[in-house]
DNA sequence: GCCCTCCTGG
DNA sequence: CCAGGAGGGC
């Protein structure tokens, strides 16, 4: 089985990409962040017609995941919505709020809880975008250790907008601190991750200089000026079945690309 | 010789259309409309790189035209500046507020001027902009006047906004009254080549049915619902000379198209 | 429908 | 640099 996340910054625009490139790389389920369009308005036809079953949950404008899957999944979710239903660890209007913003969708394959997200990017560090990524974050972890004790085989997996240590950043001395790079953001995932979740990629390449996240500014691309941000982590279980786990950069190298490239773990 | 004339809908966002145009048409002069972009942004080098000087006046958003010519162009002139030379004719501030919106420019090629037009749209039959369509007209006819004084071989072409008869609309019942063909528009048009210019298109073709202009809107080319609005207008000596005048249809079918499509008329 | 500008977000 | 949206023009 393979999973992919990627990050398509906008699904209609780049609906042809993503078409070609899951004919090209068929995984069992591909998780998209920022698609950026209403559920009425997504594009599930194309989807349907290559065989994948659509789930999403989108907005105007902004943020939006989804879901596509050869198979059906079982008890999709949106948002954080189900941490209400164990009332009292997180207030219900916060939740709310917090749902507006289409972050969070989850579902169940082969036993498998697949948990996409689209963290918030956080802006700059100590604005109050900031503070909303890092609580945000703290919900997440409830989030999560809730969903493991009714699932405890889970694939969590986005854009986290975080780069867990010196070898995800092209220049960590200049960009260390930084956002995607500060102490609280990095400790809040470390937190997160002391749930019992473990980096797929880390499983394969220890060495730095792999990337998912290149800024459309300032050429990035083209000189590899780049961020490892969209992640895959997995509960121990599937940790120890994960046979391979890749960032395919064939996409960022397209005319009108996303700003992100797929990352793809396979069982 | 041949000369072109062409609506591009932005020059900058046509500008591969244009030049695969010119390198499959290599018409001597091509004379360019609503090209929404001010000279300094003007993309000349493509041009250049293909033979082509360029001449252009534009504005930012709106309207803008320019000269594309394989052999350089004498006393290159702009707006209806020029009629203020023979000052008592039309009022100084009147063609100075005229000219604010970038829709002339004339060049002299071989004795031949030629005078590129993007004739106010008129919106609406009684609009404001209407009336300002009928006021400009009565303005070029004065301006056309003074310049055959000099330049007695005359070439007056680009968008006119106005379909002259009934052959070149595709409706005329539904439309004859309307914008682009009510009477005074036409009357406006007729007074015009009165000073002795006759319509290229018209020595060839006298059957209706050919159009340059098709609404994107209700999948007008598709429907073949047009208009014919582009026009090459000659004094008698060019008409004399005229071996052939012709639209290609062909920039209207490619995909993200101007909404208008090339008029040539060669000698 | 498809341009443009200006705005916000990343 | 590249999304989406709002608003104006044709």
């Amino acid at each position: 089985m393979k999973i992919a996340t990627w990050n398509v910054n906008s699904v209609r625009t780049r609906l042809e990409q993503v078409i070609d490139w899951l004919r090209q790389t068929p995984v069992d389920v591909l998780c998209l962040q920022e698609t950026k369009v209403v559920d009425a308005d997504f594009p599930r036809s194309p989807f349907e017609h290559l065989g994948y079953y659509v789930y999403a949950s989108g907005q105007k404008s902004y943020n939006g995941v989804a879901i596509l899957s050869q198979q059906p999944l079982q008890d999709v979710s949106t948002g954080f919505a189900p941490l209400l239903v164990e009332s009292g660890i997180v207030e219900a209007e916060l939740l709310a709020a917090l749902d507006e913003q289409k972050r969070v969708i989850a579902g169940t394959l082969d036993r498998v809880r697949i948990v996409n997200l689209y963290v918030p990017n956080g802006a700059a560090v100590g604005s109050e975008k900031y503070e909303y990524k890092l609580g945000w974050l703290k919900v997440l972890r409830e989030y999560l250790r809730s969903q493991l004790l009714v699932s405890p085989v889970m694939c969590v997996c986005g854009d986290f907008n975080i780069a867990p240590d010196e070898r995800d950043l092209h220049d960590p001395d200049k960009l260390t601190g930084q956002i995607m790079a500060s102490e609280l953001e990095r400790q809040a995932l470390q937190e997160i991750l002391a749930l019992g979740f473990a980096d797929a990629f880390r499983k394969f390449i220890t060495e730095g200089g792999h990337y998912s996240w290149w800024d459309y500014r300032t050429a990035a691309f083209r000189r590899n000026l780049g961020w490892r941000i969209d992640h895959l982590y997995l509960s121990p279980q599937l940790y120890q079945q994960a046979i391979a786990c890749w960032i395919d950069p064939a996409p960022r190298k397209l005319p009108k690309p996303s700003d992100h490239t797929p990352v793809v773990v396979e069982f």
